[in-house]
DNA sequence: CTTGCGATTCTA
DNA sequence: AGAATCGCAAGG
């Protein structure tokens, strides 16, 4: 296993979007380390990106982390009760990220699933499985991610991604952008990228 | 499997 | 006022 350093986050938005698919991810939440397998992300490209928090340049209090170095958290509130997991991408200036939608529990899955549903995973629905961790609200519900995570560092020991060095034995999948209508043309870009389906 | 709707609070 | 969402219920 080989943990991503600063340079992997650095590069061009599309293309750190799909390759974090498929990578792990790993974070010690109260002393655990919760580990999932990234599944599906989206990209937002900065200042010229109508869905993107920055477009038209904007900078204030909550998108100051996408502003800064590559490789740090962006976590926002969504709807007033959903934290949501971005990857800071490009260089210090160009503020763009990638949305982490979904993953798929790999280790300490049954403390996802107390953080999730505060009962054990035998005891889920069928449809609570299928769903456990498939959006960006309901993976940071499983992995205790609130905003006060935000701004935290991915090179830290705490929180970072790493590659398993396994076979790509998968296809990418391409497809608009969820929930973003009033983007206009941006809307219909084919950002969203996953595996798996 | 898909659709429709209410919940809830930060952000600007 | 509007938002990069979710869970549940109902219908095909």
């Amino acid at each position: 296993m080989k943990k991503l350093d600063r340079r992997f986050y650095q590069r061009d938005t599309l293309v750190v979007a799909q390759e974090l698919l498929g990578k792990y991810m790993v974070y010690n939440h109260n002393g655990v380390d919760l580990v999932v397998k990234i599944t599906d992300v989206e990209a937002y490209t900065g200042i010229h990106d109508k869905a993107c928090h920055t477009y038209g340049g904007k900078r204030t209090p909550r998108t100051e982390v996408m502003w800064g170095e590559a490789g740090y958290a962006y976590i926002y509130l969504i709807y007033g009760m959903y934290a949501c997991l971005n990857v800071v991408t490009e260089e210090a200036g160009n503020p763009c990220a990638v949305l982490i939608r979904g993953a798929v529990p790999v280790k300490n899955r049954e403390q996802m699933c107390l953080n999730r549903y505060q009962k054990s995973y035998d005891t889920l629905t069928n449809y609570q499985k299928k769903n456990f961790s498939n959006g960006p609200g309901k993976l940071c519900l499983a992995l205790g991610l609130t905003k006060e995570q935000n701004g935290m560092d991915f090179l830290s020991d705490q929180f970072y991604f790493y590659d398993s060095g396994e076979e790509k034995g998968y296809a990418i999948h391409k497809a608009k952008r969820i929930n973003i209508d009033y983007a206009e043309e941006a809307a219909d870009y084919l950002w969203r990228f996953y595996i798996n389906k």
